[in-house]
DNA sequence: TCCTTTCGTTGGAGCGTTCCAAAAATTATG
DNA sequence: CATAATTTTTGGAACGCTCCAACGAAAGGA
């Protein structure tokens, strides 16, 4: 048990060679011989030698890595989307870090203020709350892009989110392909999101001639605002609810449920996000799925061009969601 | 929009103090005058100084981070583990690296390494995959302690768990209160937490005097694993389902409804880990909760203290369940 | 054979901090 | 008022690595 950690001199003690050849070898250069390479992998690998970050992020002024915030552990939204973006990144050789804002504002600032210390060279913000200016100031300080907010504009900053505007739609005119025309929209509340979503909701209820039944009540994203708003709507005795996420659609259903009415037989209902809880058997929630995977893909493709030509122009990022029928909508 | 960010030296020219006072002042060092504090932190403040975190864990030969391992994202279990690592260690000035497996042990090796050249100076593993020796030779790198498994005995590392034991039988009381007798019992597999837990299902039977109506059904740990043990549990008439985690719950209260039956009317079901799911409305299901605020609160504890005394004796920290009685549970 | 070129290798400087020993400034003591 | 004790401040040496300019050796060209 030795003391402390082997570094690249003990390295390079012990096969012989200087400390620069390591860091070449190590870093895999092509001008290493193969004959010194080998030796200096083995001496590495006998000492159990572990690169330290630190002085390789202190000496190469760049850390490859990125930080990642995401609102808040118990969102699978944001988890699927990480994933994606932890598995595009290693592939360009950076690491993450990952953060967390515990849906609060001041310790988001506080967590990205500690990511920019560990020298991260891009920030990738799944669903922040940032306020335009710190946003602002985050995104000047680093090569930013947000995910799955595209309502603020920064100079030299990218957005990646679905098409609220366009799922929402999708899902009236399932129900109306359905036969149903008596739909109610649960909204999610005052942020650009929900407002988005309730838009589409509109637009599409527009577009099929049914302006007069077009019914928004005023609700939230948790399962609990959901089931209230859900309350609400009933007294308008609807035929099927467009709910602004899927967490409030299960707390609709509830409601529903609850009110002596069952669903799919008297009440259809469509959610939005397309979380894995949707695809639960007892749940069995048709919803507005977001390609989150993809993106996080594109997320991570995007900060990584990003890092390259920090000035280039800002892109809003925009890909289509998809309806995926389960069992809580049915005809008329 | 100066170069590259501003370093302690800039400080120093700024403020007219030297380095070394600048980096005594920012560390809150009490051998500072007060003046000169003042005129460091207004110069710092001025030029948007941030420390750099390489340069300093690299210097000062710690870096006052933890590393934390998560099986994956989607695991609510986790999650909520983390977020209490992360509350308490902030507390003591550590911040956190969380990185995940992704259910899959070759790349959870990968992680801890990218975290150990991070410098890590603790470890905390959230319900790892890892083999006895990979978990071994980095317990002997890094102040190590496991949440959510104590099977695997390794020295100078410690546990923090509930009593899977303690907490299945719990269940079992449970439904015996409420006349049930024709328990079954949906275990989670062939892991520790599992095998455990069906244990615990075994004795309170005996215990029970229920012996002969003592039976368990392989499953797994997921709704479709519970869903599938719960279409064979049902061949043997049972009136209460004892079932290794809430989503395999989730899936056998499918199963049941499927077959016509219902729940709680026909038949009890009592879940385990109390996830936020089983809260929902909709689910209301009634679960051995284990604390899993305080087993994440407990782990940080834990790893502060060993990083203190790396050499102190292992620990096996076990922590109560609770029974958090819903609505899918009553008397017969 | 000698001079170039190329390839492989090397020492040294420097990245932004912390820490230490010692200097300087201030205050206390006789 | 000189000296001692204390408080505050300082420069320089690390920390482990990458990068650069420059070196020696082998290979090619004349």
């Amino acid at each position: 048990m030795s003391n402390s950690r082997p570094t690249i001199l003990d390295v390079a003690a012990k096969s012989g060679m200087s400390k620069s050849l390591v860091s070449l070898a190590l870093s895999g250069s092509p001008k290493v011989s193969n004959d010194s390479k080998k030796k200096i992998l083995k001496a590495a690998k006998d000492l159990g030698y572990r690169p330290n970050a630190a002085a390789r992020s202190l000496a190469a002024r760049r850390s490859k890595t990125l930080g990642v915030l995401i609102l808040d552990l118990h969102n699978p939204v944001s988890a699927e989307i990480v994933d994606a973006v932890q598995a595009e990144i290693r592939q360009f050789g950076y690491s993450s870090l990952l953060v967390t804002g515990g849906d609060n504002p001041e310790l988001e600032k506080v967590e990205i203020d500690s990511l920019l210390q560990f020298q991260i060279e891009g920030l990738i913000l799944i669903s922040h709350r940032l306020t335009p200016e710190a946003l602002k100031a985050i995104a000047t300080e680093v090569p930013t892009v947000t995910v799955t907010r595209e309502d603020i504009e920064v100079p030299f900053m990218d957005s990646v989110c679905n098409d609220d505007l366009a799922g929402a739609q999708l899902a009236v005119d399932h129900l109306v392909s359905l036969g149903h025309s008596k739909i109610v929209c649960l909204s999610g509340g005052n942020n650009p999101v929900s407002i988005s979503r309730a838009e589409g909701y509109q637009v599409a209820m527009k577009r099929h001639g049914l302006e007069e039944n077009t019914k928004v009540v005023d609700g939230g994203l948790t399962d609990t605002a959901g089931y209230k708003a859900a309350k609400i709507a009933l007294e308008l005795s609807p035929t099927a609810l467009v709910v602004a996420n899927d967490f409030a659609a299960v707390g609709a259903i509830a409601a529903i449920e609850e009110s002596g009415l069952r669903v799919p037989e008297d009440i259809s209902v469509v959610g939005y996000d397309g979380i894995r809880l949707g695809g639960l058997r007892s749940v069995n929630l048709t919803s507005v799925a977001q390609p989150l995977a993809e993106l996080g893909k594109l997320a991570a493709k995007r900060i990584i061009e990003r890092i390259e030509k920090p000035k280039s122009k800002s892109q809003k990022i925009r890909v289509a969601s998809e309806l995926v029928v389960r069992g809580t909508t049915q005809a008329i």
